[in-house]
DNA sequence: CCCATAATTCAACGTCTGTAGAACATGCGG
DNA sequence: CCGCATGTTCTACAGACGTTGAATTATGGG
């Protein structure tokens, strides 16, 4: 089919790789976006992955890395009015999430966190560093309990908003959520336990 | 190996492969639990899984058949004082989700929910016929909204207690939980929107 | 006791998987 | 203009995958 050697031109192949690959992973998780099928839609030899990334799971966790710093996303939070932080952290985040870059980022850790400890190891790690620490930023006192509060309630707003696709999630404008779980973070900031 | 035809004695071969699958697909997912594997763990040829259940698909659509009733789980929810209907909703979530059973066919949903479309229509069709439904009943306005923000809480509660094993959601008893997450429920069902 | 039916394994198929090694082409520094 | 490093494809392997059709053995009803 395709002359063998290299290509004239210099557009970045492994750019495009990673691209589909992390397309693919947010799509159809780790397993079924085998190294054929990316291949195929960048319109590259399978051997060519291998050569960049070294094997799948190399791929796999180049794909994985955070496409936003946390600490810029979150970084209007800690200039808001203390009674609406929480307010201004669903509106942060929900903000993130709806740009295409992160939505697939995320999706992209959950499926392949599915079938792949790694991956579950990476997303892990990822609400650590991002809710956990920002929080322990805003709260004066048992950081660990209320970032664990705010991030089974922000975790599930994403899971059911963006992965599950409830209708009744969906439905929601990014107001509204700001308006309706903005108090729930709110308390678990800094209400008493 | 094994002699060829029918087995003397009458102990249910399709149970054991039934429970072996349920086992496999909440570890490992719908790919990594293959076929063979899953005949191996049980003892059996895979062929006898083709027999009984038609096809892998067929096997995954009986494994994800509801162990329990979310009616019965969710009963004494509607006997509840009115006020602590949150709590009460919590507590016995929880507490479902805590049995082995539960737990399993709650894993084997989310892991297989990944990557394959049938799994993630069954998992939005059980949560809204859990949760919508009961909060339904419980509330009389807006009970869409209502109970879209229930689904978030406690979908991200299961998400990251029992998917992602936060360190930090983990280490919370199921009191502390109610007693943390009871009024935000109790919030979402009755606090003016 | 015979026969239909159900339970079970075997052997094989075609396809897909990740990866490795060799071949080839191009660009760039000397 | 030569040579080396880099980019890229080709070919192949060894194994796993889901599924199928036939063969074998036990059970239960007449």
């Amino acid at each position: 089919m395709k002359p063998r050697g290299r290509r004239p031109g210099d557009e970045d192949t492994r750019a495009r790789i990673l691209n589909v690959a992390r397309e693919q992973f947010a799509h159809s998780g780790y397993e079924r976006a085998s190294m054929r099928s990316i291949a195929g839609q960048a319109q590259v030899d399978p051997a060519l992955i291998t050569h960049y990334f070294g094997s799948k799971v190399g791929l796999l966790t180049e794909a994985l890395r955070l496409p936003v710093d946390p600490a810029v996303v979150l970084e209007s939070v800690g200039h808001s009015e203390p009674d609406h932080m929480g307010e201004a952290l669903v509106r942060a985040m929900v903000g993130a999430w709806e740009t295409p870059v992160v939505r697939q980022h995320f999706l992209g850790m959950l499926r392949t966190a599915a079938s792949h400890e790694v991956a579950r190891e990476v997303m892990q790690q990822t609400l650590h560093d991002s809710v956990q620490v920002a929080v322990a930023r805003l709260v004066d006192d048992d950081a660990d309990r209320r970032s664990a509060l705010v991030m089974t309630q922000m975790a599930g707003l994403a899971f059911t908003r963006y992965f599950l696709q409830l209708p009744e999630v969906v439905a929601l404008t990014p107001e509204e959520l700001a308006a309706s779980i903005g108090p729930t973070i709110q308390r678990y900031l800094v209400d008493p336990l």
